[in-house]
DNA sequence: AAAAAAATTGACGTTAACGTTAAATGTAAA
DNA sequence: TTTACATTTAACGTTAACGTCAATTTTTTT
């Protein structure tokens, strides 16, 4: 189950082009993938979970690619917290990172409320409309059966 | 309370710039207000509120201006299936444009119901981060405190 | 090994959604 | 009315996020 894929696999299963994969690679947002000797990149599942995940987010928050960089980053570094890191690196500084990572989140948490919100309003008042339209087809069959 | 409204007002109540605004109206998605003989826009607060609507409808369904304009006229066609109009077209037209109309409306709600459990799904998992930094920060608290 | 199919880099093209600047005209304030 | 400020049209500029060649190499198939 460590099957390697090629570009056009990662496009397919992703459902982006092969120009947007490599873009994605190119602005460092996807990580580099290994590539065989000719240079043909070596893609695993991993690459291809990234990329859905980068995908709904993008759609879903309407973040820019460097919105999703600097998020991207975020989780980095907090998987940098552990094991080996926590070790080498000063509690202190860690803690000021850390607090940092959380105030973002926070925002980021908060900024997904409202547009939550949002779309609640607009999925209302679409209901609205689709409830009006049915009164109005109501009517209009009873018009047509009364002839 | 029928204030005349010049475009920086509306670009301050609206939160969008005049550039924008005449560019919307420029495309079509803004209905032309009157002019004063000069030739200076005279806006309402009507105007106000659809902008605002709009800007709202951008942000959180993603629709570009194009997808917003076929809503619009969606939600105007639907408004004259009122009162004279129906005195002056065949029902069965109209039957069949509301029959249209109910069609787009569903598929709307659906896109939405979807965009709703992805936004639920990034939700969940920006929560998860946030509790992971949580217990993160409480562990390098514990190590600070014990030196 | 030869032919066909797929991948790579490079570079230029495209589109939406405005920004910016300029020159001319209009409106409001002193 | 003069000064100062706002608005208008026109036109060119910009940026993100890719699309689309084209020429070359790799990889796969036969």
């Amino acid at each position: 189950m460590d099957e390697i894929l090629k570009i056009d696999d990662v496009a397919k299963q992703s459902g982006l082009s092969k120009r947007t994969i490599r873009y994605y690679e190119e602005i460092g947002l996807l990580p580099p993938p290994p590539r065989s000797k000719g240079g043909t990149r070596l893609y695993t599942q991993e690459h291809v979970e990234f990329l859905k995940k980068i995908t709904i987010a993008k759609e879903v928050l309407g973040f820019t690619l460097q919105e999703l960089q600097h998020f991207i980053s975020l989780r980095e570094t907090l998987e940098n917290q552990r094991a080996d890191y926590r070790k080498v690196t000063d509690p202190k500084e860690r803690k000021v990172k850390l607090a940092e990572i959380i105030e973002v989140l926070d925002d980021q948490l908060e900024m997904i409320e409202e547009k939550i919100e949002k779309i609640l309003s607009v999925q209302s008042e679409l209901k609205t409309l689709r409830e009006r339209a049915q009164a109005a087809m109501v009517k209009i069959n009873q018009e047509l059966s009364n002839l």
